[in-house]
RNA sequence: UGGAGUGUCGUUCAAUGGCAGGACGCCUGACUUUGGAUCAGGCUAUGAGGGUUCGAAUCCUUCCACUCCAACCA
């Protein structure tokens, strides 16, 4: 490693200018989701940048629910939103939600009509939403503009009360209706939603809109740095606005591109179709990109922290290759994954010279590193071998089983293919080989090289095995910028469930959360439905392949 | 078409007026009882034009392309 100093990204610069400058003692930020939806692998960007920026320079961060619109939101979001960030490995110092401040909200609200700058309007939303006039042409005022303060300030108690139904008032900032930027065409700030609350309960029947909840959340909590995606940009002139005008404490507005990740797609609206109309089994499919479906899938945190950390932050948009998350995951599973033999599609080989019944137990390594350790398996004339490592006719650089090629069965010996059996349709059923006796692994004496290991399992105690083959969700690399609908381009294989897998008995003690090789095949993670009645594993990811690419 | 934002290898992030560099990817080779891993080498970029300057990815200027903004969503 060189000992350059990396480059800082333009946050920390940012941080580092307001440090320097003494403009903060410290730094403050925050992670606001809204509980109506699962984390993505978007959020966990978004959760590194606030998390580790307050980590590096020794700030703190809150988990802040943005829970201001009822009917879309839940409790259980709440919980999967906390446990997602801890397994990522992240410590809020404080969890506030944004309900949590709704009295204080509401006073600000009447500070504003009290200062003259907000008014009820009674218009429909139609009526509202063509006033507002279009980015080219201006808005014109609302007849309802020029209340008096008096007025407003009863309305709106009444708001509160319960008088009105939904929709039939609004409380608007009044800024300019022919401002350039749309937001700051009057805003609604405050809606009415008679709709039962996931923390606040019935108390409340009108909610601030996320302008006028935000930002002074933000300013509550002494937010320095309020760190946000750049779709966000025009809101931050109401942000300021608003500040302003309430006179808070001044925290500000950054924004950094969202990901975006080829073959899959990111908006919460897209996800929750996919889980509504089935495409996939539930928000922890494992084809999901959410946190939960990554961490079903078997990815590591360390292995999406590292992502995050590759990825960097800027301010343009992106397209971030899948394959970068997959190195990721390699890089770390690589020097921590334990090696296994499983046969996924299995084929009888039958060794014609090795006596019947006899059983042998090899020695074979753990992994890459000595610390790993070894173990034993057992090995007898009857073995599983994957079938697509023999071809009845040998490509050219063939290195597997072919007739009369040799070939290393993994930790144990070299045999040569004598024959193969057909059944009446014509498919493959056995090969036959006859072994070496002299090749055994760690001690072979004969002479023989071979350019190809196989793996393998003794058909005597091989244990049955579902395995779960994962594969990218679409089909193309950017299905949100495809014409037409995004579901036209699922991956109609991004599943493939195989289930007359097998694999080494000593799977039958995997712990849950253990993360394997099985090896010349990928990595593999039991799937939290896996069981010793019935065992499970989902592919996480496969091992790079330079062989494939030249077929 | 109003406003705002962004343009650097295939992808992504750097270079803050001074040799355009790293990572992923891809290609060679070595090594290997995983066609994995490891090691060594290589590949490809400043959106376009004009200007300032000894010197421009960087400053100025004109143009072009892409993204976002017209929810009682966040």
């Amino acid at each position: 490693m060189s000992s350059e100093e990396k480059s800082l990204n333009f946050l920390e610069e940012i941080i580092e200018n307001d440090l320097a400058a003494g403009k903060y003692q410290s730094i403050h930020t925050r992670f606001p989701p809204e509980p109506n939806g699962y984390l993505h692998i978007g959020h966990a960007k978004s959760i590194y940048v606030n998390f580790g920026l307050a980590k590096k320079y020794g700030g703190k961060t809150n988990l802040r629910f943005d829970d201001t619109n009822p009917v879309t939101e839940d409790t259980e979001y709440v919980h999967s939103i906390k446990e997602d960030i801890k397994w990522l490995g992240f410590e809020w110092t404080a969890e506030f939600y944004a309900s949590d401040y709704f009295d204080t909200l509401y006073e600000y609200a009447v500070k504003l009509i009290n200062k003259g700058l907000a008014y009820i309007d009674d218009s429909s939303s139609e009526e509202i939403a063509r006033l507002k006039g279009t980015p080219t042409e201006p808005g014109k005022d609302s007849t309802f503009r020029h209340r008096s303060i008096e007025e407003n300030l009863r309305l709106f108690s009444e708001m509160k009360e319960g008088k009105y139904k939904d929709g039939e008032k609004v409380l608007r900032a009044k800024i300019d209706m022919v401002h350039t930027n749309m937001l700051m065409r009057d805003p609604i700030i405050y809606r009415i939603k008679h709709a039962h609350h996931h923390r606040t309960g019935d108390k409340w029947c009108i909610y601030p809109m996320y302008d006028f909840a935000h930002g002074q959340s933000d300013s509550i909590e002494k937010i320095t740095h309020s760190i946000c995606t750049l779709e966000f940009i025009p809101h931050r002139e109401l942000y300021e606005w608003l500040i302003q005008q309430l006179d808070i404490f001044p925290s500000h507005q950054y924004e950094f591109a969202r990901l975006n990740m080829t073959y899959t797609v990111m908006s919460k609206r897209k996800l929750l179709q996919l889980v509504n109309e089935g495409h996939v089994a539930g928000w922890d499919d494992p084809r999901m990109p959410t946190i939960s479906g990554f961490r079903r899938k078997g990815y590591t945190p360390a292995s999406i922290r590292n992502f995050c950390e590759k990825i960097g932050v800027a301010r343009r948009e992106n397209l971030i290759d899948l394959s970068l998350l997959e190195f990721c995951l390699r890089e770390d599973l690589n020097h921590t994954a334990k090696r296994v033999m499983a046969v996924l599609d299995p084929i009888k080989l039958v060794i014609t010279n090795y006596p019947e019944g006899k059983t042998e137990e090899l020695k074979t390594e753990n992994g890459p590193d000595e610390s790993m350790g070894h173990r034993h398996i057992s090995f007898s004339n009857t073995l599983w071998i994957e079938r697509e490592d023999f071809m009845e006719v040998p490509a050219k650089k063939w290195f597997r089983l072919a007739p009369g090629a040799m070939v290393r069965l993994k930790s144990a010996y070299i045999v040569k293919c004598e024959s193969f059996v057909k059944d009446n349709n014509g498919n493959l059923t056995e090969i036959h080989c006859t072994y070496i006796p002299e090749s055994k692994s760690g001690q072979d004496t004969s002479g023989i090289q071979v350019k190809g290991t196989i793996h393998w399992l003794n058909a005597a105690d091989a244990v049955p095995a579902e395995i779960r083959l994962y594969d990218r969700l679409f089909k193309v690399e950017n299905p949100s910028s495809e014409e037409g609908d995004f579901k036209e381009y699922i991956n109609p294989d991004s599943l493939v469930v195989l289930s007359n897998s097998f694999v080494e008995p000593s799977l039958l003690d995997a712990l849950n959360n253990e993360h394997f090789q099985f090896i010349r095949k990928g990595y593999f993670f039991p799937d939290k439905t896996s069981s010793k009645d019935k065992l499970i594993f989902n592919r996480t990811a496969t091992l790079k392949d330079t062989w494939v690419k030249k077929v």
